[in-house]
DNA sequence: CGCATTTCCTGGAGGC
DNA sequence: TGCCTCCAGGAAATGC
C-alpha cells in the first residue's frame, strides 16, 4: 500500500526516466479510472513532452508541456511501471502511455481500483478541487504548524491519517512513527504537549526518511517502477509484527482497531 | 464546519 | 481441489 515513501521512490525513478521524453500514444483500457478532462487521452497528450515529475502527498504529478498534468493516485493496489512495448500486459492494466521504443510504456495497473488518474488541463481545477484539501507535507512541517494540528481531542492515530490535516502518512508509517515516539495511538492529540509533540514530529520525519532510503515497504503489491521490491518492511518495529516481541522491551506487539484501521503497537513502550 | 461511519474493489488466506 | 467467507485499506460520500 503506497504511502509517502513508496510514492517518493516511484517519483524519483519516473523523473529520471521520463523527463524531456515525448509521449507518443495513450491507451485507456478502463475509462472509469480516468477523471478530469473528458476528451480522448491519446489525442490530448500525444506529442507533448514530460516537463517535470513531482509528488504531493501520495499523489504523483506528471507535468506535460502546454499546461497539462496527469495526477496518479495509487490507492491500495496501484502500480506504475515502465515496460517494453512488447512485454505481456498484466491483468488490470487500465492505462498505458507509450514513449519512444528505447524508453518503453508507462503502465498503470490497479486491481482494486481505489486509485486513478486525473487529467488536469486547468491550473485552477488542479489546485482547488484536487489538491487544495491536502494538509502540509510532513517532511516540510515545522514544530509550530504541528502543534496547531494537534489542537484537537481526536485520537492521534486518526489525526495523522487525516490527509486534510497532514498529508502523506498511511497506516504503516503512522504506526511506526507512534512507536518510535513512544505514543499510544489512542492518545488524545491535545494531550501531546512538549517535549512529546516535538518527539513525535521528529519520529515522523525520521521514519519517512529512513523508509525512502530503503525505497519503501513491500508487503504485497508495491513495486518500484522497474519492478523491484522495497526493503523497509525489514525495519518495521510494530506493523505486521502482532504477537512478536517488541525489539526494545520484549513485550508482545498488540493489534487493536483505532479509527477503523488495524493498529499495531507495543503496550509497554506506548502506554496510554 | 467537524468528525465518525460507510462504502467502493479484488486477491489472497483460511476454514471445511 | 473447490467453494465460501473474511480481510486488507485510501479517501470520497454520507450522516449526524
Amino acid at each position: 500500500m503506497p504511502e509517502l515513501p513508496e510514492v517518493e521512490t516511484i517519483v524519483r525513478e519516473l523523473r529520471t526516466r521520463l523527463t524531456r521524453r515525448r509521449v507518443e500514444s495513450a491507451t485507456v483500457e478502463r475509462a472509469d479510472v480516468v477523471h478530469g478532462d473528458p476528451r480522448p487521452l491519446d489525442a490530448l497528450i500525444a506529442g507533448r513532452l514530460v516537463k517535470t515529475v513531482d509528488r504531493r502527498a501520495k499523489r504523483i504529478i506528471i507535468e506535460l508541456t502546454r499546461n497539462l498534468r496527469l495526477v496518479f493516485h495509487l490507492g491500495m493496489s496501484g502500480r506504475l511501471t515502465i515496460d517494453d512495448h512488447d512485454n505481456p500486459i498484466a491483468k488490470h492494466t487500465h492505462v498505458r502511455i507509450g514513449f519512444g521504443r528505447e524508453i518503453g510504456e508507462l503502465r498503470f495497473r490497479d486491481p482494486r481500483r481505489f486509485g486513478g488518474v486525473w487529467v488536469l488541463t486547468d491550473a485552477g481545477e488542479y489546485v482547488g478541487k484536487r489538491l487544495g484539501r491536502l494538509g502540509p507535507e510532513p517532511l516540510e512541517l515545522a514544530a509550530k504548524g504541528f502543534r496547531r494540528i494537534l489542537a484537537s481531542r481526536r485520537q492521534i492515530k486518526a489525526l495523522l491519517l487525516d490527509q486534510s490535516k497532514i498529508a502523506g502518512l498511511g497506516n504503516i508509517y503512522t504506526d511506526e512513527a507512534l512507536y518510535a515516539a513512544g505514543v499510544h495511538p489512542m492518545t488524545p492529540a491535545d494531550a501531546l504537549v512538549e517535549p512529546i509533540a516535538g518527539q513525535l514530529l521528529r519520529a515522523i520525519k525520521q521514519t519517512l526518511r529512513r523508509a525512502i532510503r530503503a525505497r519503501g515497504s513491500t508487503l504485497m503489491d508495491y513495486r518500484t517502477v522497474d519492478g523491484q521490491t522495497g526493503s523497509f518492511q525489514r525495519q518495521h518495529r510494530v506493523y505486521g509484527r502482532t504477537g512478536q516481541p517488541c525489539r526494545k522491551c520484549g513485550a508482545p506487539i498488540e493489534r487493536i482497531i483505532v479509527a477503523g484501521r488495524s493498529t499495531c503497537f507495543c503496550p509497554r513502550c506506548q502506554p496510554l
